[in-house]
DNA sequence: CATGAATGAGAGTTCATTCAT
DNA sequence: TATGAATGAACTCTCATTCAT
């Protein structure tokens, strides 16, 4: 049902992934906005009963299109999802990468990642009921997702300690476990509940890489 | 296959979950072996298959009964995967807690939680499929899997604070920074590949702790 | 709980039918205790749940038996609630019978017939639940329960027509009518509501018996 | 599981009953005939088995769709049957209502109504396995059924009272009574055998609700 | 392009009945 | 006799996908 994740991934060139299928983009300008009305009530639905209780049917239904139209932009229920964890994970992306790069020190440019990341998951809540379950409908995308988000933030690591700023003996780990705290602080703080100020969290953590946690 | 589950099924002492409801527990000695081999199986598929792929039908074809038998144990699919998710729940607990306990700094105390955690991953890959499935399936579960581990670690480390061995500031937001850590490089690691020796990787974060990562 | 289930069970001397199947009658006490219990529950089973919603595994668990325990004296589901059919059907007849009896003149009888049957269906409402649905569950107990009761009203009209207390063309239309008006009237008065006083329901319908509802 | 009557009912002024569910309403003429053949099947496979062993699938079959389709159309087996019923009780209505307004007595307009009642059972017996069967399967319709029935009789026969064509004592207990004979003359005359001219038994009740039986 | 009826494989669940202890 | 676990056929309901209009 899911597994056939055949030519597609390679099909579509561009880092970016076309949203929808190349074989199926719409030639009129009725045919972008009925493509449109079904992607963002698919985010909906999906955001809110997750892929499996998810339906094609609640998708139209949100978007306002008949059932059958699905099938003129979509090819299976799988391949909107996917579609969708790739539009979220470019989303993340655009929002968090300036904030990034506009820092002056590394260790304030981890903080500026981490403020932006909870501020924009506070904005979209469905990021964590997609992308999470793509673990499960997708591990394709999911893969791809966070272990291209490591290689970035890696890399900038990299630089950094190249440049002196950071410990030489930086390494992936330190791009995993800092993407962990991210992720899980976006959990915490953005999804289950906004109990806690998004500057003060990311001073905490700011604090913690610069001098870690002993006295 | 899952492992010991023998000491609590018959006892069910623990008074944190009773892994079959009540109403169902065997009182025969027949009925226990096969709740056992039902409870197993069913690790077994939806660590294989996840939770919506995987069938009753597959789990009591692993477990060698019938499939009204199921029946005779658990009121419904999203009951077992309940009772499993507690179950490992409480299974990660128990393996990584004493090796905790063992340490004889903080620091190094979280560094053998981040040791010992990789190394059951590694044995226990359907940990990941299971538990982060239940965001979808048994919301409560998963909330109640994370507060409580993330708890755990704050208050530990505020012994610790208090006790002179960490930064007085330490708060919720080190806790669960620490296991979103924890959770994403045992992704990485254990399950995604065993590419790397956990030792070195606990060396890594430990250091971190200790002193950041900043030169 | 159903009563005097005790004379018939031990006589079973009428040609009726012997409330549990000839071969599997109880030898000892204790199993006279057991299919008591059993047959009691069943009648409670059946009359609240009706007959395709009460289980055996409900009359066993209101029985206070192992569920095996029940195929002891019973062959199938449909057996109890063919000895149950029969036992109501019996028991309104014992009830009813001595009244009509003992009454002076016909109209008296009816009036006392329906008298005594509002009387025992407001005690006994299981026995609308369980006699109609034999209609879907075991039509031949139900045709014998109304066609036996039909003649006997029959009887007893020729009876008193050939004695000149009724009209001379009285016949098999009138017994069915009558039995018609205390079903219903029954079902009226005594299940769906205990609203009217069951001596002024049965003066009316005397009355009408009598003399008709023309002016 | 049979409770949920939500508001369609009122909603549907229609006086012939809304059928299907209004949310489910056939926007095609293709759809409506399909809805039809449904309707009908599930007439013929309630009336021949009960609601209990007739199925979803024997009714599709029957109708010559998929098992699939019957979903289009209406929520559950229970809602069908729920819709049969509602059905049948407006035929009969229909069909015996315009004979009694027809008739010129008050005597002769009950005479009508069983004449009439008689010969529409006999060309629909499944209203007995259909609307008797309701009694366990949605009371609701079941009561509504009756208590509307009787409702109209008790007020007709209020009239003629009024008019000084009948006692003056008239009342509910004489509507419930008139309604029994029917039913059980309908019962053993239409659906037992068709063993007896049904002016006969007419005439017979006609003749007893005229003057009684008493000599 | 859009529409919505039609399809049917598939899954969960129930429960009467059997049987080993 | 009593017990309760085991069995598996049967059934309802879901929903992704197809297709005629």
């Amino acid at each position: 049902m899911v597994g056939r994740r055949d030519a597609k991934a390679t099909a579509t060139a561009a880092p970016e992934a076309a949203v929808p299928p190349a074989s199926k983009e719409p030639r009129t300008e009725r045919g972008r906005r009925t493509l449109r009305a079904i992607l963002d009530a698919a985010a909906e639905e999906f955001g809110e009963k997750g892929f499996h209780d998810g339906s094609i049917a609640g998708i139209t239904r949100r978007a306002g299109v008949a059932l059958g139209s699905f099938y003129t932009y979509f090819d299976s229920k799988d391949e909107v999802f996917r579609a969708l964890v790739r539009d979220m994970s470019q989303q993340v992306k655009e929002h968090v990468g300036p904030a990034i790069r506009a820092a002056t020190s590394q260790i304030d440019a981890e903080r500026a990642g981490l403020l932006h990341f909870i501020r924009f998951a506070r904005a979209h809540k469905e990021i964590y009921r997609i992308i999470d379950e793509a673990e499960f409908v997708d591990p394709e995308s999911f893969r791809m997702h966070y272990a291209t988000t490591a290689d970035r933030i890696a890399a900038r690591l990299r630089e950094a300690a190249d440049r002196g700023e950071l410990r030489d003996d930086i390494s992936e780990v330190h791009a995993w476990a800092i993407m962990g705290m991210n992720v899980f602080l976006g959990l915490r703080y953005s999804v289950w509940a906004e109990d806690a100020d998004p500057e003060a969290i990311a001073d905490v953590v700011a604090s913690m890489l610069a001098r870690g946690i002993a006295r």
